[in-house]
DNA sequence: AACCCAATGCAAATATATTGCATGAAGCTG
DNA sequence: CAGCTTCATGCAATATATTTGCATTGGGTT
């Protein structure tokens, strides 16, 4: 678990019961260094014990609506789940790969995106900025040449 | 059509024959003010004549190959296709709405993003930086109120 | 006790995209 | 020019990711 964050504390601070499959998700949204897709998650679930499929997008769904967890578009055909912003998450970008559908987190300060004046002057409502990077891993590069 | 652009020349260019299927799927994306997805296309195809809704698939892969054509992720499961960046087409952020599904093309200045940094130190290959501004379009927000 | 609601499960449906295989036209080769 | 190859296209089937409908269960409420 990340020392910052209580999951159970996360989910009532968001309005949502902290039933055991949502503490389950949560857990392995929150654990994990680099976001998920629904499949992968659910994937780790089964292994300690069983889960239905959908409840793991419903879970995931709810737990994006009330911010809990941020849904995140990938260059592939799947979405994929990260730990929403907080205080002790700030936004950032991510890299994925598309030979290895690996998503990576970057650092912040890696790319520093000005969005001040859109927010100023968008004439709709913003909900989320969301900066990613393609391209192909490091490891999935070296793999090709070999 | 973009006049600066000659579809036939755009994808002669590219390496890529100019099909009249190919250029009927380029004018269709290059005539279009924000990007469309793969079903928007081929509906509007359909109603000057009979095409393959995979052969419009199978164009766009290869016009997104070959770099006429980009492909962008959306807050929704469908992929979206513009107009690669070129000469006359900086790239540049879109706003994609939750509710209508539209994805406008924010001008290149609205929002400034410095990949200088990254690109000199990312380990890996960056092939695009792709940003995009999720939320509900001004049309939709008034929608809602009413 | 009767009721209600929310979480979950299972089966089926949906949306989007991809694959396999057949056809036909254009060009090349001997 | 006959035979071969290549490539664009079409059609049917399949794959993948997600969503929906409906039933069940357990906890709280009247």
């Amino acid at each position: 678990m990340c020392h910052h964050c209580n999951y159970e504390e996360l989910l009532s601070g968001a309005d949502l019961e902290a039933t055991p499959n949502r503490v389950r998700v949560l857990e392995v949204v929150g654990d994990n260094r680099f976001p998920l897709s629904a499949s992968d998650i659910y994937k780790i679930l089964e292994r300690s014990s069983t889960i239905n499929r959908v409840t793991v997008y419903r879970i995931l769904d709810r737990l994006v609506e009330n911010g809990v967890v941020e849904r995140i578009s990938t260059g592939g055909r799947a979405f994929y789940y990260g730990l929403a912003p907080n205080d002790y998450h700030q936004p950032h970008p991510h890299f994925y790969c598309k030979m290895c559908g690996q998503m990576d987190c970057l650092s912040p300060e890696s790319l520093t995106v000005d969005t001040e004046a859109l927010w100023k002057t968008y004439p709709g409502r913003i909900d989320k900025v969301e900066v990613r990077i393609d391209g192909i891993c490091k490891n999935c590069e070296k793999r090709q040449t070999e």
